[in-house]
DNA sequence: CAGATTCAATGATGAACCTCAATTCGAGGC
DNA sequence: GCCTCGAATTGAGGTTCATCATTGAATCTG
Protein backbone atom coordinates (compact mmCIF):
# COMPACT_ATOMS: atom_id res chain seq x y z
CA UNK A 1 0.00 0.00 0.00
CA UNK A 2 1.19 3.28 -1.07
CA UNK A 3 2.46 5.83 1.93
CA UNK A 4 0.27 8.52 2.08
CA UNK A 5 1.80 10.12 5.17
CA UNK A 6 0.99 13.58 6.41
CA UNK A 7 4.59 14.67 6.15
CA UNK A 8 4.99 17.80 4.24
CA UNK A 9 7.35 17.79 1.41
CA UNK A 10 11.24 19.20 0.99
CA UNK A 11 10.39 22.38 2.78
CA UNK A 12 7.53 21.38 5.44
CA UNK A 13 4.84 22.84 6.28
CA UNK A 14 4.30 26.60 4.56
CA UNK A 15 6.01 29.26 6.78
CA UNK A 16 2.61 30.98 7.07
CA UNK A 17 1.02 28.61 8.50
CA UNK A 18 3.79 27.48 10.76
CA UNK A 19 2.43 26.43 14.08
CA UNK A 20 5.30 27.85 15.92
CA UNK A 21 4.73 31.14 14.89
CA UNK A 22 0.99 30.78 16.13
CA UNK A 23 2.53 30.81 19.50
CA UNK A 24 2.33 34.01 21.92
CA UNK A 25 5.98 33.54 22.56
CA UNK A 26 6.69 35.10 18.75
CA UNK A 27 5.87 38.40 17.09
CA UNK A 28 3.40 38.62 14.32
CA UNK A 29 5.45 39.41 11.39
CA UNK A 30 4.15 41.00 8.29
CA UNK A 31 3.66 38.51 5.69
CA UNK A 32 5.67 40.17 3.54
CA UNK A 33 8.17 39.18 5.74
CA UNK A 34 6.90 35.39 6.69
CA UNK A 35 6.98 35.36 2.57
CA UNK A 36 10.80 36.37 3.22
CA UNK A 37 11.59 34.05 5.38
CA UNK A 38 9.80 31.21 3.08
CA UNK A 39 11.74 32.36 0.08
CA UNK A 40 15.03 31.47 2.26
CA UNK A 41 14.43 28.33 3.47
CA UNK A 42 15.66 25.72 1.38
CA UNK A 43 14.72 23.10 3.29
CA UNK A 44 13.44 21.74 5.87
CA UNK A 45 15.43 18.35 7.76
CA UNK A 46 15.14 16.22 10.24
CA UNK A 47 18.25 14.64 12.52
CA UNK A 48 18.26 11.72 14.78
CA UNK A 49 19.09 12.43 18.58
CA UNK A 50 22.89 12.87 19.10
CA UNK A 51 23.56 13.82 15.51
CA UNK A 52 25.62 17.10 14.82
CA UNK A 53 24.22 19.60 13.67
CA UNK A 54 27.43 21.66 13.31
CA UNK A 55 30.40 20.38 14.21
CA UNK A 56 33.54 21.76 16.04
CA UNK A 57 35.30 23.82 13.49
CA UNK A 58 33.10 23.57 10.49
CA UNK A 59 33.63 26.05 7.80
CA UNK A 60 30.31 28.10 6.63
CA UNK A 61 28.08 26.46 8.69
CA UNK A 62 24.28 27.30 7.71
CA UNK A 63 22.13 28.98 9.98
CA UNK A 64 18.83 27.24 10.89
CA UNK A 65 15.87 27.90 12.87
CA UNK A 66 14.66 24.68 15.71
CA UNK A 67 11.81 23.51 14.67
CA UNK A 68 11.19 20.71 17.29
CA UNK A 69 12.85 19.50 19.75
CA UNK A 70 16.46 20.33 21.80
CA UNK A 71 19.71 20.57 20.75
CA UNK A 72 22.67 22.33 22.62
CA UNK A 73 25.65 24.00 21.96
CA UNK A 74 28.61 23.06 22.95
CA UNK A 75 32.69 23.29 23.57
CA UNK A 76 35.34 20.89 23.86
CA UNK A 77 38.64 21.11 25.60
CA UNK A 78 41.53 18.76 24.08
CA UNK A 79 41.52 16.54 26.49
CA UNK A 80 37.73 15.74 26.45
CA UNK A 81 36.56 17.95 29.02
CA UNK A 82 33.60 19.69 27.09
CA UNK A 83 31.39 22.44 28.61
CA UNK A 84 27.31 22.49 27.26
CA UNK A 85 26.81 26.48 26.62
CA UNK A 86 23.45 26.57 26.10
CA UNK A 87 20.57 24.71 25.79
CA UNK A 88 17.78 25.70 22.25
CA UNK A 89 14.14 24.84 22.32
CA UNK A 90 11.93 25.08 19.62
CA UNK A 91 11.83 28.37 17.84
CA UNK A 92 15.51 29.69 18.89
CA UNK A 93 17.56 30.12 16.08
CA UNK A 94 20.54 27.77 15.38
CA UNK A 95 24.06 28.39 14.31
CA UNK A 96 24.11 32.45 13.83
CA UNK A 97 27.30 32.78 15.52
CA UNK A 98 28.88 30.00 13.67
CA UNK A 99 27.29 31.29 10.02
CA UNK A 100 28.80 34.89 10.95
CA UNK A 101 31.97 33.95 11.54
CA UNK A 102 34.05 32.51 9.26
CA UNK A 103 34.20 28.88 11.33
CA UNK A 104 32.27 27.34 14.04
CA UNK A 105 34.09 27.86 17.55
CA UNK A 106 31.65 24.84 19.18
CA UNK A 107 29.01 22.31 17.93
CA UNK A 108 25.96 21.98 18.23
CA UNK A 109 24.40 18.75 18.70
CA UNK A 110 20.71 17.49 18.62
CA UNK A 111 19.49 16.46 21.85
CA UNK A 112 16.43 14.66 20.85
CA UNK A 113 15.32 13.88 17.62
CA UNK A 114 14.89 17.33 15.56
CA UNK A 115 13.31 19.14 12.97
CA UNK A 116 15.58 22.18 11.51
CA UNK A 117 14.34 24.85 9.04
CA UNK A 118 17.53 25.36 6.55
CA UNK A 119 18.63 28.80 5.45
CA UNK A 120 22.02 28.88 3.35
CA UNK A 121 24.75 30.87 4.86
CA UNK A 122 24.58 33.08 1.68
CA UNK A 123 21.04 34.03 1.85
CA UNK A 124 21.94 36.02 5.00
CA UNK A 125 23.44 38.78 3.14
CA UNK A 126 20.60 39.01 1.16
CA UNK A 127 18.25 39.77 4.46
CA UNK A 128 20.60 42.27 5.64
CA UNK A 129 20.19 44.41 2.08
CA UNK A 130 16.23 43.95 1.45
CA UNK A 131 15.19 43.26 4.72
CA UNK A 132 16.79 45.34 7.59
CA UNK A 133 14.04 44.66 10.14
CA UNK A 134 15.05 40.82 9.82
CA UNK A 135 18.39 41.74 10.01
CA UNK A 136 17.62 44.00 13.40
CA UNK A 137 15.80 41.12 14.17
CA UNK A 138 18.28 38.34 14.03
CA UNK A 139 20.92 40.96 15.35
CA UNK A 140 18.55 40.95 18.67
CA UNK A 141 18.45 37.23 18.96
CA UNK A 142 21.96 37.09 18.70
CA UNK A 143 22.00 38.90 22.00
CA UNK A 144 19.25 36.94 23.02
CA UNK A 145 21.81 34.36 22.91
CA UNK A 146 24.92 35.80 24.58
CA UNK A 147 22.16 37.10 27.36
CA UNK A 148 21.29 33.51 28.37
CA UNK A 149 24.93 32.01 28.22
CA UNK A 150 25.70 35.29 30.78
CA UNK A 151 23.36 33.67 32.79
CA UNK A 152 25.15 30.49 32.34
CA UNK A 153 28.40 32.00 33.38
CA UNK A 154 27.20 33.79 36.33
CA UNK A 155 25.82 30.39 37.28
CA UNK A 156 29.07 28.35 36.78
CA UNK A 157 30.99 30.74 38.58
CA UNK A 158 29.43 32.10 41.28
CA UNK A 159 26.33 29.57 42.34
CA UNK A 160 27.14 26.26 44.45
CA UNK A 161 26.18 22.82 43.01
CA UNK A 162 22.28 22.83 44.33
CA UNK A 163 21.86 26.82 43.09
CA UNK A 164 23.10 26.03 39.96
CA UNK A 165 20.37 22.86 39.38
CA UNK A 166 17.80 25.16 40.57
CA UNK A 167 18.84 27.63 38.06
CA UNK A 168 18.98 25.47 35.22
CA UNK A 169 15.78 23.76 36.03
CA UNK A 170 13.83 27.05 36.76
CA UNK A 171 15.19 28.85 33.45
CA UNK A 172 14.32 25.58 31.01
CA UNK A 173 10.59 25.29 32.92
CA UNK A 174 10.48 29.49 32.07
CA UNK A 175 11.17 28.45 28.80
CA UNK A 176 9.26 25.58 27.86
CA UNK A 177 6.61 27.80 29.47
CA UNK A 178 6.57 30.23 26.79
CA UNK A 179 6.37 27.68 24.39
CA UNK A 180 3.13 25.72 26.12
CA UNK A 181 5.18 22.81 26.53
CA UNK A 182 3.92 22.77 30.05
CA UNK A 183 0.74 20.80 31.62
CA UNK A 184 0.45 20.55 35.46
CA UNK A 185 3.83 22.13 36.73
CA UNK A 186 5.66 19.36 34.24
CA UNK A 187 7.51 19.01 30.95
CA UNK A 188 9.87 16.92 29.09
CA UNK A 189 13.32 16.82 30.15
CA UNK A 190 15.25 15.18 27.80
CA UNK A 191 18.73 15.73 29.39
CA UNK A 192 21.11 12.68 30.96
CA UNK A 193 22.74 13.13 33.71
CA UNK A 194 26.12 13.20 32.39
CA UNK A 195 24.11 16.36 29.55
CA UNK A 196 23.61 17.91 33.35
CA UNK A 197 27.14 17.74 34.54
CA UNK A 198 28.45 19.04 31.41
CA UNK A 199 26.24 22.01 31.44
CA UNK A 200 26.46 22.84 35.31
CA UNK A 201 30.53 22.52 35.19
CA UNK A 202 30.34 19.54 38.21
CA UNK A 203 31.28 16.13 37.65
CA UNK A 204 28.90 13.60 36.71
CA UNK A 205 29.33 11.79 40.12
CA UNK A 206 28.25 15.11 42.39
CA UNK A 207 25.82 16.19 39.82
CA UNK A 208 23.73 13.13 40.51
CA UNK A 209 24.26 12.93 44.33
CA UNK A 210 22.92 16.92 44.64
CA UNK A 211 20.25 16.12 41.66
CA UNK A 212 18.54 13.18 44.52
CA UNK A 213 19.51 15.63 47.12
CA UNK A 214 17.09 18.39 45.82
CA UNK A 215 14.83 15.52 44.24
CA UNK A 216 14.56 14.34 48.22
CA UNK A 217 14.06 17.88 49.20
CA UNK A 218 11.11 18.61 47.41
CA UNK A 219 11.94 20.73 44.26
CA UNK A 220 10.67 18.42 42.13
CA UNK A 221 10.08 14.79 40.63
CA UNK A 222 10.97 13.39 37.76
CA UNK A 223 9.43 9.62 35.75
CA UNK A 224 9.42 9.41 32.27
CA UNK A 225 11.50 11.61 31.06
CA UNK A 226 9.06 14.43 32.38
CA UNK A 227 10.11 17.12 35.11
CA UNK A 228 7.33 18.25 37.55
CA UNK A 229 8.35 21.16 39.36
CA UNK A 230 6.63 20.91 42.83
CA UNK A 231 8.05 24.16 44.13
CA UNK A 232 8.36 27.13 41.25
CA UNK A 233 8.81 29.68 43.73
CA UNK A 234 11.09 28.11 45.95
CA UNK A 235 13.83 26.76 43.18
CA UNK A 236 13.34 30.53 41.81
CA UNK A 237 14.15 31.90 45.27
CA UNK A 238 16.80 29.20 45.91
CA UNK A 239 18.48 30.28 42.40
CA UNK A 240 18.55 33.63 42.98
CA UNK A 241 17.08 34.10 39.72
CA UNK A 242 14.91 36.66 38.28
CA UNK A 243 11.47 37.11 36.17
CA UNK A 244 12.62 37.25 33.12
CA UNK A 245 11.06 39.08 30.12
CA UNK A 246 7.57 37.53 28.65
CA UNK A 247 7.75 39.87 25.93
CA UNK A 248 7.17 37.90 22.75
CA UNK A 249 10.26 37.75 20.33
CA UNK A 250 11.08 37.17 16.48
CA UNK A 251 10.65 33.65 14.58
CA UNK A 252 12.69 33.73 11.33
CA UNK B 1 46.20 81.64 31.04
CA UNK B 2 43.61 80.19 29.34
CA UNK B 3 43.96 76.42 28.64
CA UNK B 4 44.52 76.11 25.23
CA UNK B 5 44.88 71.96 25.32
CA UNK B 6 45.19 69.86 22.50
CA UNK B 7 42.15 68.04 23.79
CA UNK B 8 40.02 66.87 20.63
CA UNK B 9 36.43 68.70 20.51
CA UNK B 10 33.48 67.71 21.61
CA UNK B 11 33.16 64.65 19.00
CA UNK B 12 37.24 63.82 19.41
CA UNK B 13 39.38 63.04 16.64
CA UNK B 14 37.59 63.00 12.84
CA UNK B 15 37.04 58.97 12.26
CA UNK B 16 38.60 59.40 8.69
CA UNK B 17 41.79 59.92 10.97
CA UNK B 18 40.91 57.27 13.92
CA UNK B 19 44.23 56.01 15.47
CA UNK B 20 42.84 52.64 16.20
CA UNK B 21 41.42 52.47 12.62
CA UNK B 22 44.80 52.68 11.45
CA UNK B 23 45.87 49.37 13.40
CA UNK B 24 46.21 46.28 11.44
CA UNK B 25 43.69 44.65 13.63
CA UNK B 26 40.81 46.47 11.76
CA UNK B 27 39.10 46.45 8.65
CA UNK B 28 39.60 48.88 6.12
CA UNK B 29 36.15 50.83 5.52
CA UNK B 30 35.25 52.96 2.51
CA UNK B 31 35.42 56.73 2.95
CA UNK B 32 31.24 56.29 2.79
CA UNK B 33 31.25 53.98 5.62
CA UNK B 34 33.19 56.11 8.18
CA UNK B 35 31.58 59.10 6.95
CA UNK B 36 28.11 57.54 8.15
CA UNK B 37 29.70 56.44 11.21
CA UNK B 38 30.93 60.08 11.74
CA UNK B 39 27.79 61.17 11.43
CA UNK B 40 26.30 58.56 13.92
CA UNK B 41 28.94 59.68 16.36
CA UNK B 42 27.21 62.25 18.67
CA UNK B 43 29.67 62.39 21.63
CA UNK B 44 33.53 61.30 22.39
CA UNK B 45 33.00 60.85 26.18
CA UNK B 46 35.69 60.57 28.84
CA UNK B 47 35.23 58.81 31.99
CA UNK B 48 37.50 57.57 35.37
CA UNK B 49 37.93 54.21 35.93
CA UNK B 50 35.26 52.72 38.47
CA UNK B 51 32.42 54.64 36.88
CA UNK B 52 29.51 52.93 35.21
CA UNK B 53 29.29 53.13 31.39
CA UNK B 54 26.23 51.00 31.72
CA UNK B 55 24.50 50.52 35.02
CA UNK B 56 22.22 46.85 35.57
CA UNK B 57 18.81 47.16 34.37
CA UNK B 58 19.77 50.41 32.63
CA UNK B 59 17.20 51.03 29.72
CA UNK B 60 17.61 52.09 26.41
CA UNK B 61 21.25 52.22 26.85
CA UNK B 62 23.55 53.91 24.17
CA UNK B 63 25.80 52.24 22.03
CA UNK B 64 29.47 52.73 22.36
CA UNK B 65 32.61 52.15 21.15
CA UNK B 66 35.86 51.48 23.40
CA UNK B 67 38.79 54.22 21.97
CA UNK B 68 40.77 54.05 24.99
CA UNK B 69 41.14 52.32 28.17
CA UNK B 70 40.04 48.84 29.51
CA UNK B 71 36.43 47.70 31.16
CA UNK B 72 34.19 44.66 31.80
CA UNK B 73 30.82 43.58 31.67
CA UNK B 74 29.45 42.07 34.73
CA UNK B 75 26.49 39.77 36.50
CA UNK B 76 25.90 40.36 40.03
CA UNK B 77 23.15 38.53 42.18
CA UNK B 78 21.04 39.65 44.53
CA UNK B 79 23.35 38.64 47.35
CA UNK B 80 26.55 40.44 46.21
CA UNK B 81 28.31 37.65 44.25
CA UNK B 82 29.29 39.10 40.88
CA UNK B 83 30.57 37.49 38.03
CA UNK B 84 32.92 39.52 35.46
CA UNK B 85 31.99 38.20 31.98
CA UNK B 86 34.32 39.58 29.59
CA UNK B 87 36.84 42.40 29.03
CA UNK B 88 36.71 45.45 26.73
CA UNK B 89 39.82 46.46 24.83
CA UNK B 90 40.27 49.66 22.55
CA UNK B 91 37.96 48.84 19.38
CA UNK B 92 35.47 47.06 21.25
CA UNK B 93 31.91 47.34 20.84
CA UNK B 94 30.54 48.65 24.07
CA UNK B 95 26.51 47.80 25.13
CA UNK B 96 25.36 46.04 21.93
CA UNK B 97 23.07 43.45 23.92
CA UNK B 98 21.95 46.58 26.34
CA UNK B 99 21.35 48.68 23.33
CA UNK B 100 19.67 45.89 21.23
CA UNK B 101 17.43 44.41 23.78
CA UNK B 102 14.77 46.51 25.78
CA UNK B 103 16.84 46.70 29.28
CA UNK B 104 20.40 45.71 30.06
CA UNK B 105 20.80 42.34 32.10
CA UNK B 106 24.32 42.92 33.35
CA UNK B 107 26.48 45.91 34.33
CA UNK B 108 29.66 47.63 32.59
CA UNK B 109 32.16 49.12 34.01
CA UNK B 110 35.42 51.24 33.42
CA UNK B 111 38.13 49.45 34.32
CA UNK B 112 40.64 52.29 33.91
CA UNK B 113 40.34 55.59 32.66
CA UNK B 114 38.31 55.44 29.35
CA UNK B 115 37.11 56.75 26.09
CA UNK B 116 33.86 56.54 24.35
CA UNK B 117 32.64 57.23 21.16
CA UNK B 118 28.92 57.72 21.74
CA UNK B 119 26.45 56.00 19.37
CA UNK B 120 22.98 57.03 20.24
CA UNK B 121 20.52 53.96 20.11
CA UNK B 122 17.81 55.64 17.89
CA UNK B 123 20.48 55.74 14.80
CA UNK B 124 21.01 51.87 15.14
CA UNK B 125 17.81 51.62 13.35
CA UNK B 126 18.98 54.17 10.73
CA UNK B 127 22.14 52.27 10.19
CA UNK B 128 20.15 48.70 9.78
CA UNK B 129 18.25 50.34 6.71
CA UNK B 130 20.78 52.49 5.10
CA UNK B 131 24.00 50.71 5.79
CA UNK B 132 23.32 46.61 5.68
CA UNK B 133 27.28 46.05 5.16
CA UNK B 134 27.85 47.74 8.61
CA UNK B 135 24.71 46.22 10.41
CA UNK B 136 26.19 43.14 9.13
CA UNK B 137 29.22 43.80 11.24
CA UNK B 138 27.44 44.76 13.93
CA UNK B 139 26.16 41.45 14.15
CA UNK B 140 29.39 39.51 13.36
CA UNK B 141 30.93 41.73 16.39
CA UNK B 142 27.86 40.47 18.81
CA UNK B 143 28.67 37.50 17.49
CA UNK B 144 32.47 37.52 18.34
CA UNK B 145 31.83 38.53 22.17
CA UNK B 146 29.73 35.87 22.27
CA UNK B 147 32.13 33.36 21.17
CA UNK B 148 34.60 35.28 23.59
CA UNK B 149 32.03 34.32 26.39
CA UNK B 150 31.75 30.80 25.62
CA UNK B 151 35.21 30.81 25.68
CA UNK B 152 34.80 32.18 29.80
CA UNK B 153 32.17 29.77 30.65
CA UNK B 154 34.17 27.15 29.42
CA UNK B 155 36.96 28.02 31.11
CA UNK B 156 34.85 28.82 34.55
CA UNK B 157 33.29 25.27 33.90
CA UNK B 158 36.09 22.84 33.09
CA UNK B 159 39.44 24.51 34.45
CA UNK B 160 40.73 24.41 37.68
CA UNK B 161 42.62 27.47 39.28
CA UNK B 162 45.47 27.45 37.35
CA UNK B 163 44.57 26.58 34.11
CA UNK B 164 41.92 29.24 34.40
CA UNK B 165 44.38 32.08 35.17
CA UNK B 166 46.69 30.72 32.10
CA UNK B 167 43.83 30.90 29.80
CA UNK B 168 42.72 34.59 30.41
CA UNK B 169 46.75 35.29 30.98
CA UNK B 170 46.89 34.20 27.73
CA UNK B 171 44.03 35.54 26.09
CA UNK B 172 44.38 39.01 27.19
CA UNK B 173 48.07 39.22 25.77
CA UNK B 174 47.07 37.86 22.83
CA UNK B 175 44.39 40.66 22.28
CA UNK B 176 46.54 43.43 23.71
CA UNK B 177 49.25 42.33 21.23
CA UNK B 178 46.60 42.64 18.19
CA UNK B 179 45.95 45.98 19.37
CA UNK B 180 50.07 46.55 19.08
CA UNK B 181 50.00 47.47 23.34
CA UNK B 182 52.36 44.45 23.36
CA UNK B 183 55.87 45.43 23.63
CA UNK B 184 58.87 42.88 24.97
CA UNK B 185 56.46 40.11 25.76
CA UNK B 186 54.41 42.44 28.29
CA UNK B 187 51.56 45.10 28.12
CA UNK B 188 49.56 47.41 30.80
CA UNK B 189 47.76 45.17 33.01
CA UNK B 190 45.57 46.85 35.38
CA UNK B 191 43.02 43.66 37.40
CA UNK B 192 43.41 43.68 41.15
CA UNK B 193 43.13 40.62 42.04
CA UNK B 194 39.33 40.79 43.22
CA UNK B 195 38.69 41.54 39.74
CA UNK B 196 40.66 38.62 38.50
CA UNK B 197 38.66 36.43 41.33
CA UNK B 198 35.36 37.84 40.10
CA UNK B 199 36.00 36.99 36.67
CA UNK B 200 37.48 33.42 37.28
CA UNK B 201 34.50 32.41 39.66
CA UNK B 202 37.02 31.93 42.22
CA UNK B 203 37.80 33.09 45.79
CA UNK B 204 39.78 36.39 46.42
CA UNK B 205 42.37 34.12 48.87
CA UNK B 206 42.71 31.17 46.24
CA UNK B 207 42.97 33.36 43.37
CA UNK B 208 46.26 35.37 45.50
CA UNK B 209 47.73 31.93 46.06
CA UNK B 210 47.57 30.50 42.78
CA UNK B 211 48.16 33.93 40.90
CA UNK B 212 51.94 33.77 43.06
CA UNK B 213 52.34 30.00 42.66
CA UNK B 214 52.03 30.80 38.71
CA UNK B 215 54.91 33.60 39.06
CA UNK B 216 57.28 31.40 41.20
CA UNK B 217 56.52 28.73 38.31
CA UNK B 218 58.36 31.34 36.23
CA UNK B 219 55.47 31.84 33.49
CA UNK B 220 55.22 35.85 34.40
CA UNK B 221 56.50 38.32 36.21
CA UNK B 222 53.98 41.67 36.88
CA UNK B 223 55.30 45.07 37.86
CA UNK B 224 54.44 48.51 37.85
CA UNK B 225 50.71 47.26 36.79
CA UNK B 226 52.30 45.65 33.69
CA UNK B 227 52.91 41.90 33.12
CA UNK B 228 55.44 40.44 31.25
CA UNK B 229 54.86 36.85 30.18
CA UNK B 230 58.02 35.07 30.48
CA UNK B 231 57.13 31.45 28.57
CA UNK B 232 53.75 32.25 26.16
CA UNK B 233 53.89 28.69 24.73
CA UNK B 234 54.17 27.36 28.10
CA UNK B 235 51.14 29.20 29.21
CA UNK B 236 49.21 28.27 25.75
CA UNK B 237 49.47 24.66 26.38
CA UNK B 238 48.91 24.93 29.99
CA UNK B 239 45.51 26.36 29.22
CA UNK B 240 45.05 23.97 26.15
CA UNK B 241 43.55 27.40 24.21
CA UNK B 242 44.09 27.43 20.50
CA UNK B 243 45.77 29.76 18.42
CA UNK B 244 42.87 32.55 17.72
CA UNK B 245 42.35 33.85 14.43
CA UNK B 246 44.27 37.33 13.55
CA UNK B 247 42.07 38.39 10.87
CA UNK B 248 41.20 42.07 11.05
CA UNK B 249 38.04 42.78 12.45
CA UNK B 250 34.94 45.67 11.70
CA UNK B 251 35.58 48.98 13.55
CA UNK B 252 32.18 50.87 14.47
C1' DC C 1 55.15 61.59 59.86
C1' DA C 2 51.10 59.30 62.23
C1' DG C 3 46.82 57.52 60.90
C1' DA C 4 43.65 55.65 57.66
C1' DT C 5 42.70 52.89 53.76
C1' DT C 6 43.21 49.67 50.16
C1' DC C 7 45.40 45.77 48.15
C1' DA C 8 48.23 41.67 48.41
C1' DA C 9 50.27 37.58 50.82
C1' DT C 10 49.88 33.67 53.74
C1' DG C 11 48.66 30.24 57.49
C1' DA C 12 44.94 27.28 59.55
C1' DT C 13 40.71 24.82 59.22
C1' DG C 14 36.67 22.89 57.18
C1' DA C 15 33.40 22.28 53.43
C1' DA C 16 32.51 21.39 48.67
C1' DC C 17 33.60 18.86 45.13
C1' DC C 18 36.31 15.13 42.50
C1' DT C 19 37.89 10.41 41.50
C1' DC C 20 37.64 5.60 41.88
C1' DA C 21 34.96 1.67 42.47
C1' DA C 22 31.07 -1.17 43.12
C1' DT C 23 26.22 -1.87 42.65
C1' DT C 24 21.57 -1.20 41.02
C1' DC C 25 18.11 0.02 37.69
C1' DG C 26 15.84 0.03 33.28
C1' DA C 27 15.37 -0.63 28.36
C1' DG C 28 16.00 -3.44 24.59
C1' DG C 29 17.33 -7.92 22.10
C1' DC C 30 16.78 -12.74 21.55
C1' DG D 1 12.66 -15.01 31.00
C1' DC D 2 17.53 -14.08 30.70
C1' DC D 3 21.35 -11.45 28.99
C1' DT D 4 23.54 -7.18 27.75
C1' DC D 5 24.54 -2.49 27.94
C1' DG D 6 24.18 2.16 29.15
C1' DA D 7 22.59 5.29 32.74
C1' DA D 8 21.93 6.28 37.51
C1' DT D 9 23.05 5.62 42.40
C1' DT D 10 25.90 5.23 46.36
C1' DG D 11 30.07 4.69 49.42
C1' DA D 12 34.99 5.77 50.56
C1' DG D 13 38.72 8.62 50.49
C1' DG D 14 41.44 12.38 48.63
C1' DT D 15 42.09 17.11 46.63
C1' DT D 16 40.77 21.55 45.58
C1' DC D 17 38.91 25.41 46.92
C1' DA D 18 36.37 28.58 50.41
C1' DT D 19 36.31 30.99 54.75
C1' DC D 20 38.40 33.23 58.59
C1' DA D 21 42.05 35.73 60.39
C1' DT D 22 46.40 38.12 60.52
C1' DT D 23 50.11 40.64 58.67
C1' DG D 24 52.70 43.42 55.46
C1' DA D 25 53.22 46.74 51.66
C1' DA D 26 51.73 50.78 49.24
C1' DT D 27 49.18 54.94 48.74
C1' DC D 28 46.71 58.76 50.36
C1' DT D 29 45.53 62.44 53.92
C1' DG D 30 45.95 65.89 56.93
Amino acid sequence: MMNLNSRPGRIGTPCLACPLRMKPAFEDKTDDEIRFIQAMKTDHRSLKAGSDIISPDQESAELYTLFSGWAFRYKSLPDGRRQILNFLLPGDIVGLQASLLAAAQHGIEALTDVELCVFPRKRIWDLFVRMPNLAYELAWLGSREESMIDDNLTSVGQRNASERIAALVITLYRRADALGLVSDSSFDFPLSQQQLADALGLSLVHTSKTWSKLRKAGLFTISGGRLTLLNPRLTARMAAVYEQSKAPRPLI
